[in-house]
DNA sequence: CTGCTTTGTCCTGTGAGTGGAAAAAGTGGA
DNA sequence: TCCACTTTTTCCACTCACAGGACAAAGCAG
């Protein structure tokens, strides 16, 4: 099948465009409540949009008492690729132009195998998705990495824990292979694009989301837009000073939060406990698998372990110390807690709750709900068919 | 002298007063290489800004090898006035509709006063200057107040350190006083829009404004926006904790930054070490003036003084590690430090950007400049009248 | 005084967009 | 089944912002 390649001649049709995209099929006559344009000029607008391709008819509205509405929609053929990269595996999912995942395939890899290993993988996982069915082709993708990206080119720059992807063309390169128009971004500013497109920060303009994975980062967005900083490494909080002269830490410093809470930092300190015999429930765990994740130690916190549970709690109050003062200084709405650390779920979220409310000051955490991500492992990948289509979705 | 009411009656107008504001005056056929219009457009524009008043002739401009362009320029009779409230003193001064200031008057004093009393005096100050000719009357008014502040409303919100103000409606109270349309911002904020406009920050989209006085706050700038969170409470860095289990905080905490360092921290600390013995030159100075501030502690530092120079490095250390911090977070383009402790200046100045450079990563700081403001004591009202001129200035 | 350039003014054409009229399509009650 | 009323859609005339060309005015360099 041929793609869609057209785009919206003007900010009407972009803000239609995000209209049916954020509020699903719905009709002229609706529309029209929404955007402040003459009935005339929405309806030639429309027609126009009809043309292209983008959106088509799709039956009649039910009444509002009076004659019938002509429904319209995106293209319900239109497909986006979302890809997120993280340290140890990817996640690659296909939506429909409404941000639906149609299908979404997990599977382990390790990042420091380089670009062209990864997108190797991601390639087939994207074929193995057209191949069921799902999707002829893409008219767009997003791709989350795990580190610093040069936005407008797409580019990974000095990411420490993926060297051999400095400076690599991940936008190009991945837009040739895929023939569709490609995004490139921060693992986390993605997460923070999906929980605002459809988890729980979809009303708040202005908020902070953690993630906690193989390391830790922050997604920032402020009045509804991310914010990248300067050179593109906004929120990398992993190496924020926690712990004055504490554990040294793969940068070189000492006692930064990656280094005393994160996922390749609890399974360290996990087998280091149960090595010492400080648990019993984490040494069979050892001796089974032969080695210890974040996954483990959450298994072992929900079955009771006290150490397990104590490993979660130190880490949460190292993370919410750091978080409290991101608190004071941005003030946000709303701080989102994801990552794939999360199974640690609400003992890990008191813990941070407990610092954040007793360090920052009142008028700051007066009305400061901090939350789990609601979409998990899906949040990087919505995150990812977001970018992109906000993209394609603006005029060219 | 009957003072100007007019604004703006579509974007193009409020672009060209901006241009005007900030290259001076100008002429209509260079404004037209700006302004992206065609000439008769500008024209039309031009007229009705002239017959509004806000806008004047101004003598024919030098050639560009033909027919001599007509210069215009905003009105030389506007007046604002900036209106800097600090923890202990005040500055008011006038600007033209260029933001020059051309008269400025520092009156010390106490925000505990309250605002009635404060406000007496900031109305005396006003009509001194007056009375001095250097205005009629004023056409807008910008005043910074030491605390958190709801912007729109213009009210502070609980100020720790300015109890009697919570509430107060200083931009309604103000504006009738004055008889002028006022905007009330955070004092940081201000000093930061300052800087932006005639200062270090001219150039810089997003960067970072630490304010040292008698607190410590941090002024964010966005995209050139500045940022105010939630709750108007952002950059309100005084009270990160800096040191685990440190000195106890009038907040309630301990180890808050602005416990161990800022204005009244570091004349606690230079108090206690001359009655300790530790600072002969502090000793002096306390016995001489019956108490010491912190610009005593500049004084002995500058004269070789070791203990007050420790003091200083001490605390740049605390200040630094938090930046460090900071700048990990939000990436900024620079990082501008100013307030009243700037007399401390390169102790102070070289201790930060210490931690900085060495706590942050590479990519942050790889092009950081950290500098001293440029305007000193002047930067809060030239963004008093920064901030008043951007609302009046932009389309009603 | 003569070309050449820049600036300012005038005027017309164009295209975006509005708002009203009227037709089309429905609803619900008598 | 008819009728009064509502909503939706289309059509059309009218307004308005703006561009861009023509031309006059003003200045420069020989």
């Amino acid at each position: 099948m041929r793609r869609m390649t057209a785009r919206p001649a003007n900010a009407h049709q972009a803000r239609l465009l995000t209209l049916l995209r954020d509020g699903g099929p719905n009709s002229r006559a609706q529309l029209g409540d929404q955007v402040d344009l003459s009935r005339s000029k929405l309806a030639v607008e429309v027609d126009r949009l009809l043309e292209t391709g983008l959106v088509v008819a799709d039956g009649l509205a039910a009444s509002r008492g009076g004659r019938r509405s002509h429904n319209i929609r995106l293209n319900p053929e239109l497909r986006f690729l979302g890809v997120d990269i993280g340290a140890t595996s990817v996640d690659v999912a296909v939506t429909n132009a409404e941000l639906e995942t149609l299908g979404h395939l997990n599977q382990p890899m390790d990042v420091r195998e380089g670009p062209v290993a990864v997108f190797e993988q991601v390639l087939a996982l994207a074929a193995k998705l057209r191949a069921s069915g799902l999707a002829e082709g893409f008219d767009g993708a997003g791709i989350g990495v795990p580190g610093p990206v040069r936005f407008p080119e797409g580019i990974p720059v000095a990411p420490p824990i993926m060297p051999g992807w400095d400076g690599f063309p991940v936008r190009e390169a991945l837009s040739q292979e895929l023939g569709c128009p490609v995004m490139v971004d921060n693992d986390v500013n993605l997460m923070a694009m999906g929980e605002q497109h459809a988890g729980v920060a979809r009303t708040v303009a202005d908020f902070l989301c953690v993630k906690i994975g193989t390391g830790i980062g922050c997604g920032i967005v402020v009045g509804g837009e991310v914010y990248r900083g300067t050179t593109g490494s906004a929120g990398d909080i992993g190496h924020i000073q926690a712990v004055p002269d504490g554990r040294p830490c793969a940068c070189g410093n000492r006692g930064c939060l990656e280094a005393h809470f994160s996922g390749a930092a609890l399974a360290r300190d996990a087998v280091e406990a149960a090595q010492q015999g400080r648990s019993a429930e984490l040494a069979s765990r050892l001796e089974t698998n032969g080695g210890l994740t974040a996954a483990d130690v959450a298994a072992a916190a929900s079955a009771g372990d006290a150490t397990a549970l104590d490993l979660i709690r130190e880490g949460g109050n190292r993370t919410g110390q750091v978080i409290a003062g991101l608190v004071s200084f941005f003030n946000p709405g709303l701080v989102v807690i994801g990552g794939g650390v999360t199974g640690l779920g609400h003992t890990l979220l008191a813990a941070i709750r407990t610092q954040v409310y007793r360090q920052s000051l009142p008028l700051a955490t007066g009305n400061l709900p901090i939350v789990l991500g609601e979409l998990g492992p899906t949040a990087g990948v919505i995150g990812g068919a977001r970018l992109i289509s906000d993209h394609l979705f603006s005029p060219a």
